[in-house]
DNA sequence: GATAGGACCTACAGTCACTGTAGGTTCAAG
DNA sequence: CTTGAACCTACAGTGACTGTAGGTCCTATC
């Protein structure tokens, strides 16, 4: 049953089935009445997953450090440089969240109250050229850590 | 011309025609040839989102910054608030992926190469027993930072 | 054996903030 | 008058789910 595997890895039910039906994990078997039936594998497997998401991998990655694992003979480099990509992305995100903090801080520090026409909040928002770093590019990304 | 404005704004022009299709940015005049033309106005407000989309902003939080500055007589408290939540939603972002940070490095530094049987990164991914620090739930997240 | 209700099923739409594509039109330069 | 870049609309796709509608199955209780 799909909501007990659900409950033991702290995961939706939707997001199991989902999974299952991009490939990430193998189709179960079935009941007379076609409700899914998982064991020990499937179990492992999810958990690998939910980890290696709260970890920030993308599904990608996931998929490939998971052909990995299903095969203990193969070098570990890979996996190695997928958790090395993996690392170099979490600290330039860092990095810009630093930024854009200070720059947030500073914004918010000067505000003193008051109307919106003195509003240093708004101020700062309405032109880049009042920031003192370079807090970056659109922070547009698929990937991030709440 | 769209093109113009996407060039100094350093916007997408699609991104220009999104905003403009979601209500953010409001309808210019049109050519006989049913072309965008747009005015000084136009430029400071698509400034005024990307700068407040870079800084991390959500869409939702922009509409009503930019409701806020249309009208200065408005007391700023609104705009403070939002900016101190922003602020606060930085700040755990940066606590979480500094904790993902540590735990994917010492993922790094144990794995000594050699075959995948032994591979640290992957045993680690499987079981999140062997995390030290508790780098929390999962990293859905529809507002980060590259 | 009947029934209630919780858990399950499929299929599809929606989220956020864009980005890309197809297929057609307009504009400015030469 | 022709070329070709820039424009137009409308819609599909991205990632990683989440939610909904409308139906079926399973188990416990009466």
């Amino acid at each position: 049953m799909i909501g007990q595997l659900a409950r033991r890895t702290g995961c939706k039910v939707q997001t199991i089935r989902y999974y299952e039906q991009i490939g990430l994990m193998p189709e179960p078997v079935r009941t007379e009445g076609n409700q899914r039936r998982y064991g020990a594998p499937h179990l492992k497997r999810l958990a690998f997953v939910r980890h290696s998401r709260e970890l920030g991998f993308s599904l990608e990655a996931i998929r490939e450090l998971l052909d990995l694992a299903d095969d203990p003979d193969r070098s570990c480099a890979t996996a190695d440089s997928i958790a090395r990509r993996q690392f170099d992305q979490v600290e330039s995100r860092i990095a810009r969240l630093q930024a854009l903090k200070r720059e947030l801080k500073r914004m918010i520090v000067q505000c003193r109250g008051g109307r919106v026409a003195e509003c240093r909040v708004i101020e700062v928002l309405a032109d880049h050229g009042l920031c003192v770093s370079d807090h970056g590019n659109p922070p547009v990304d698929k990937l991030a850590v709440s």
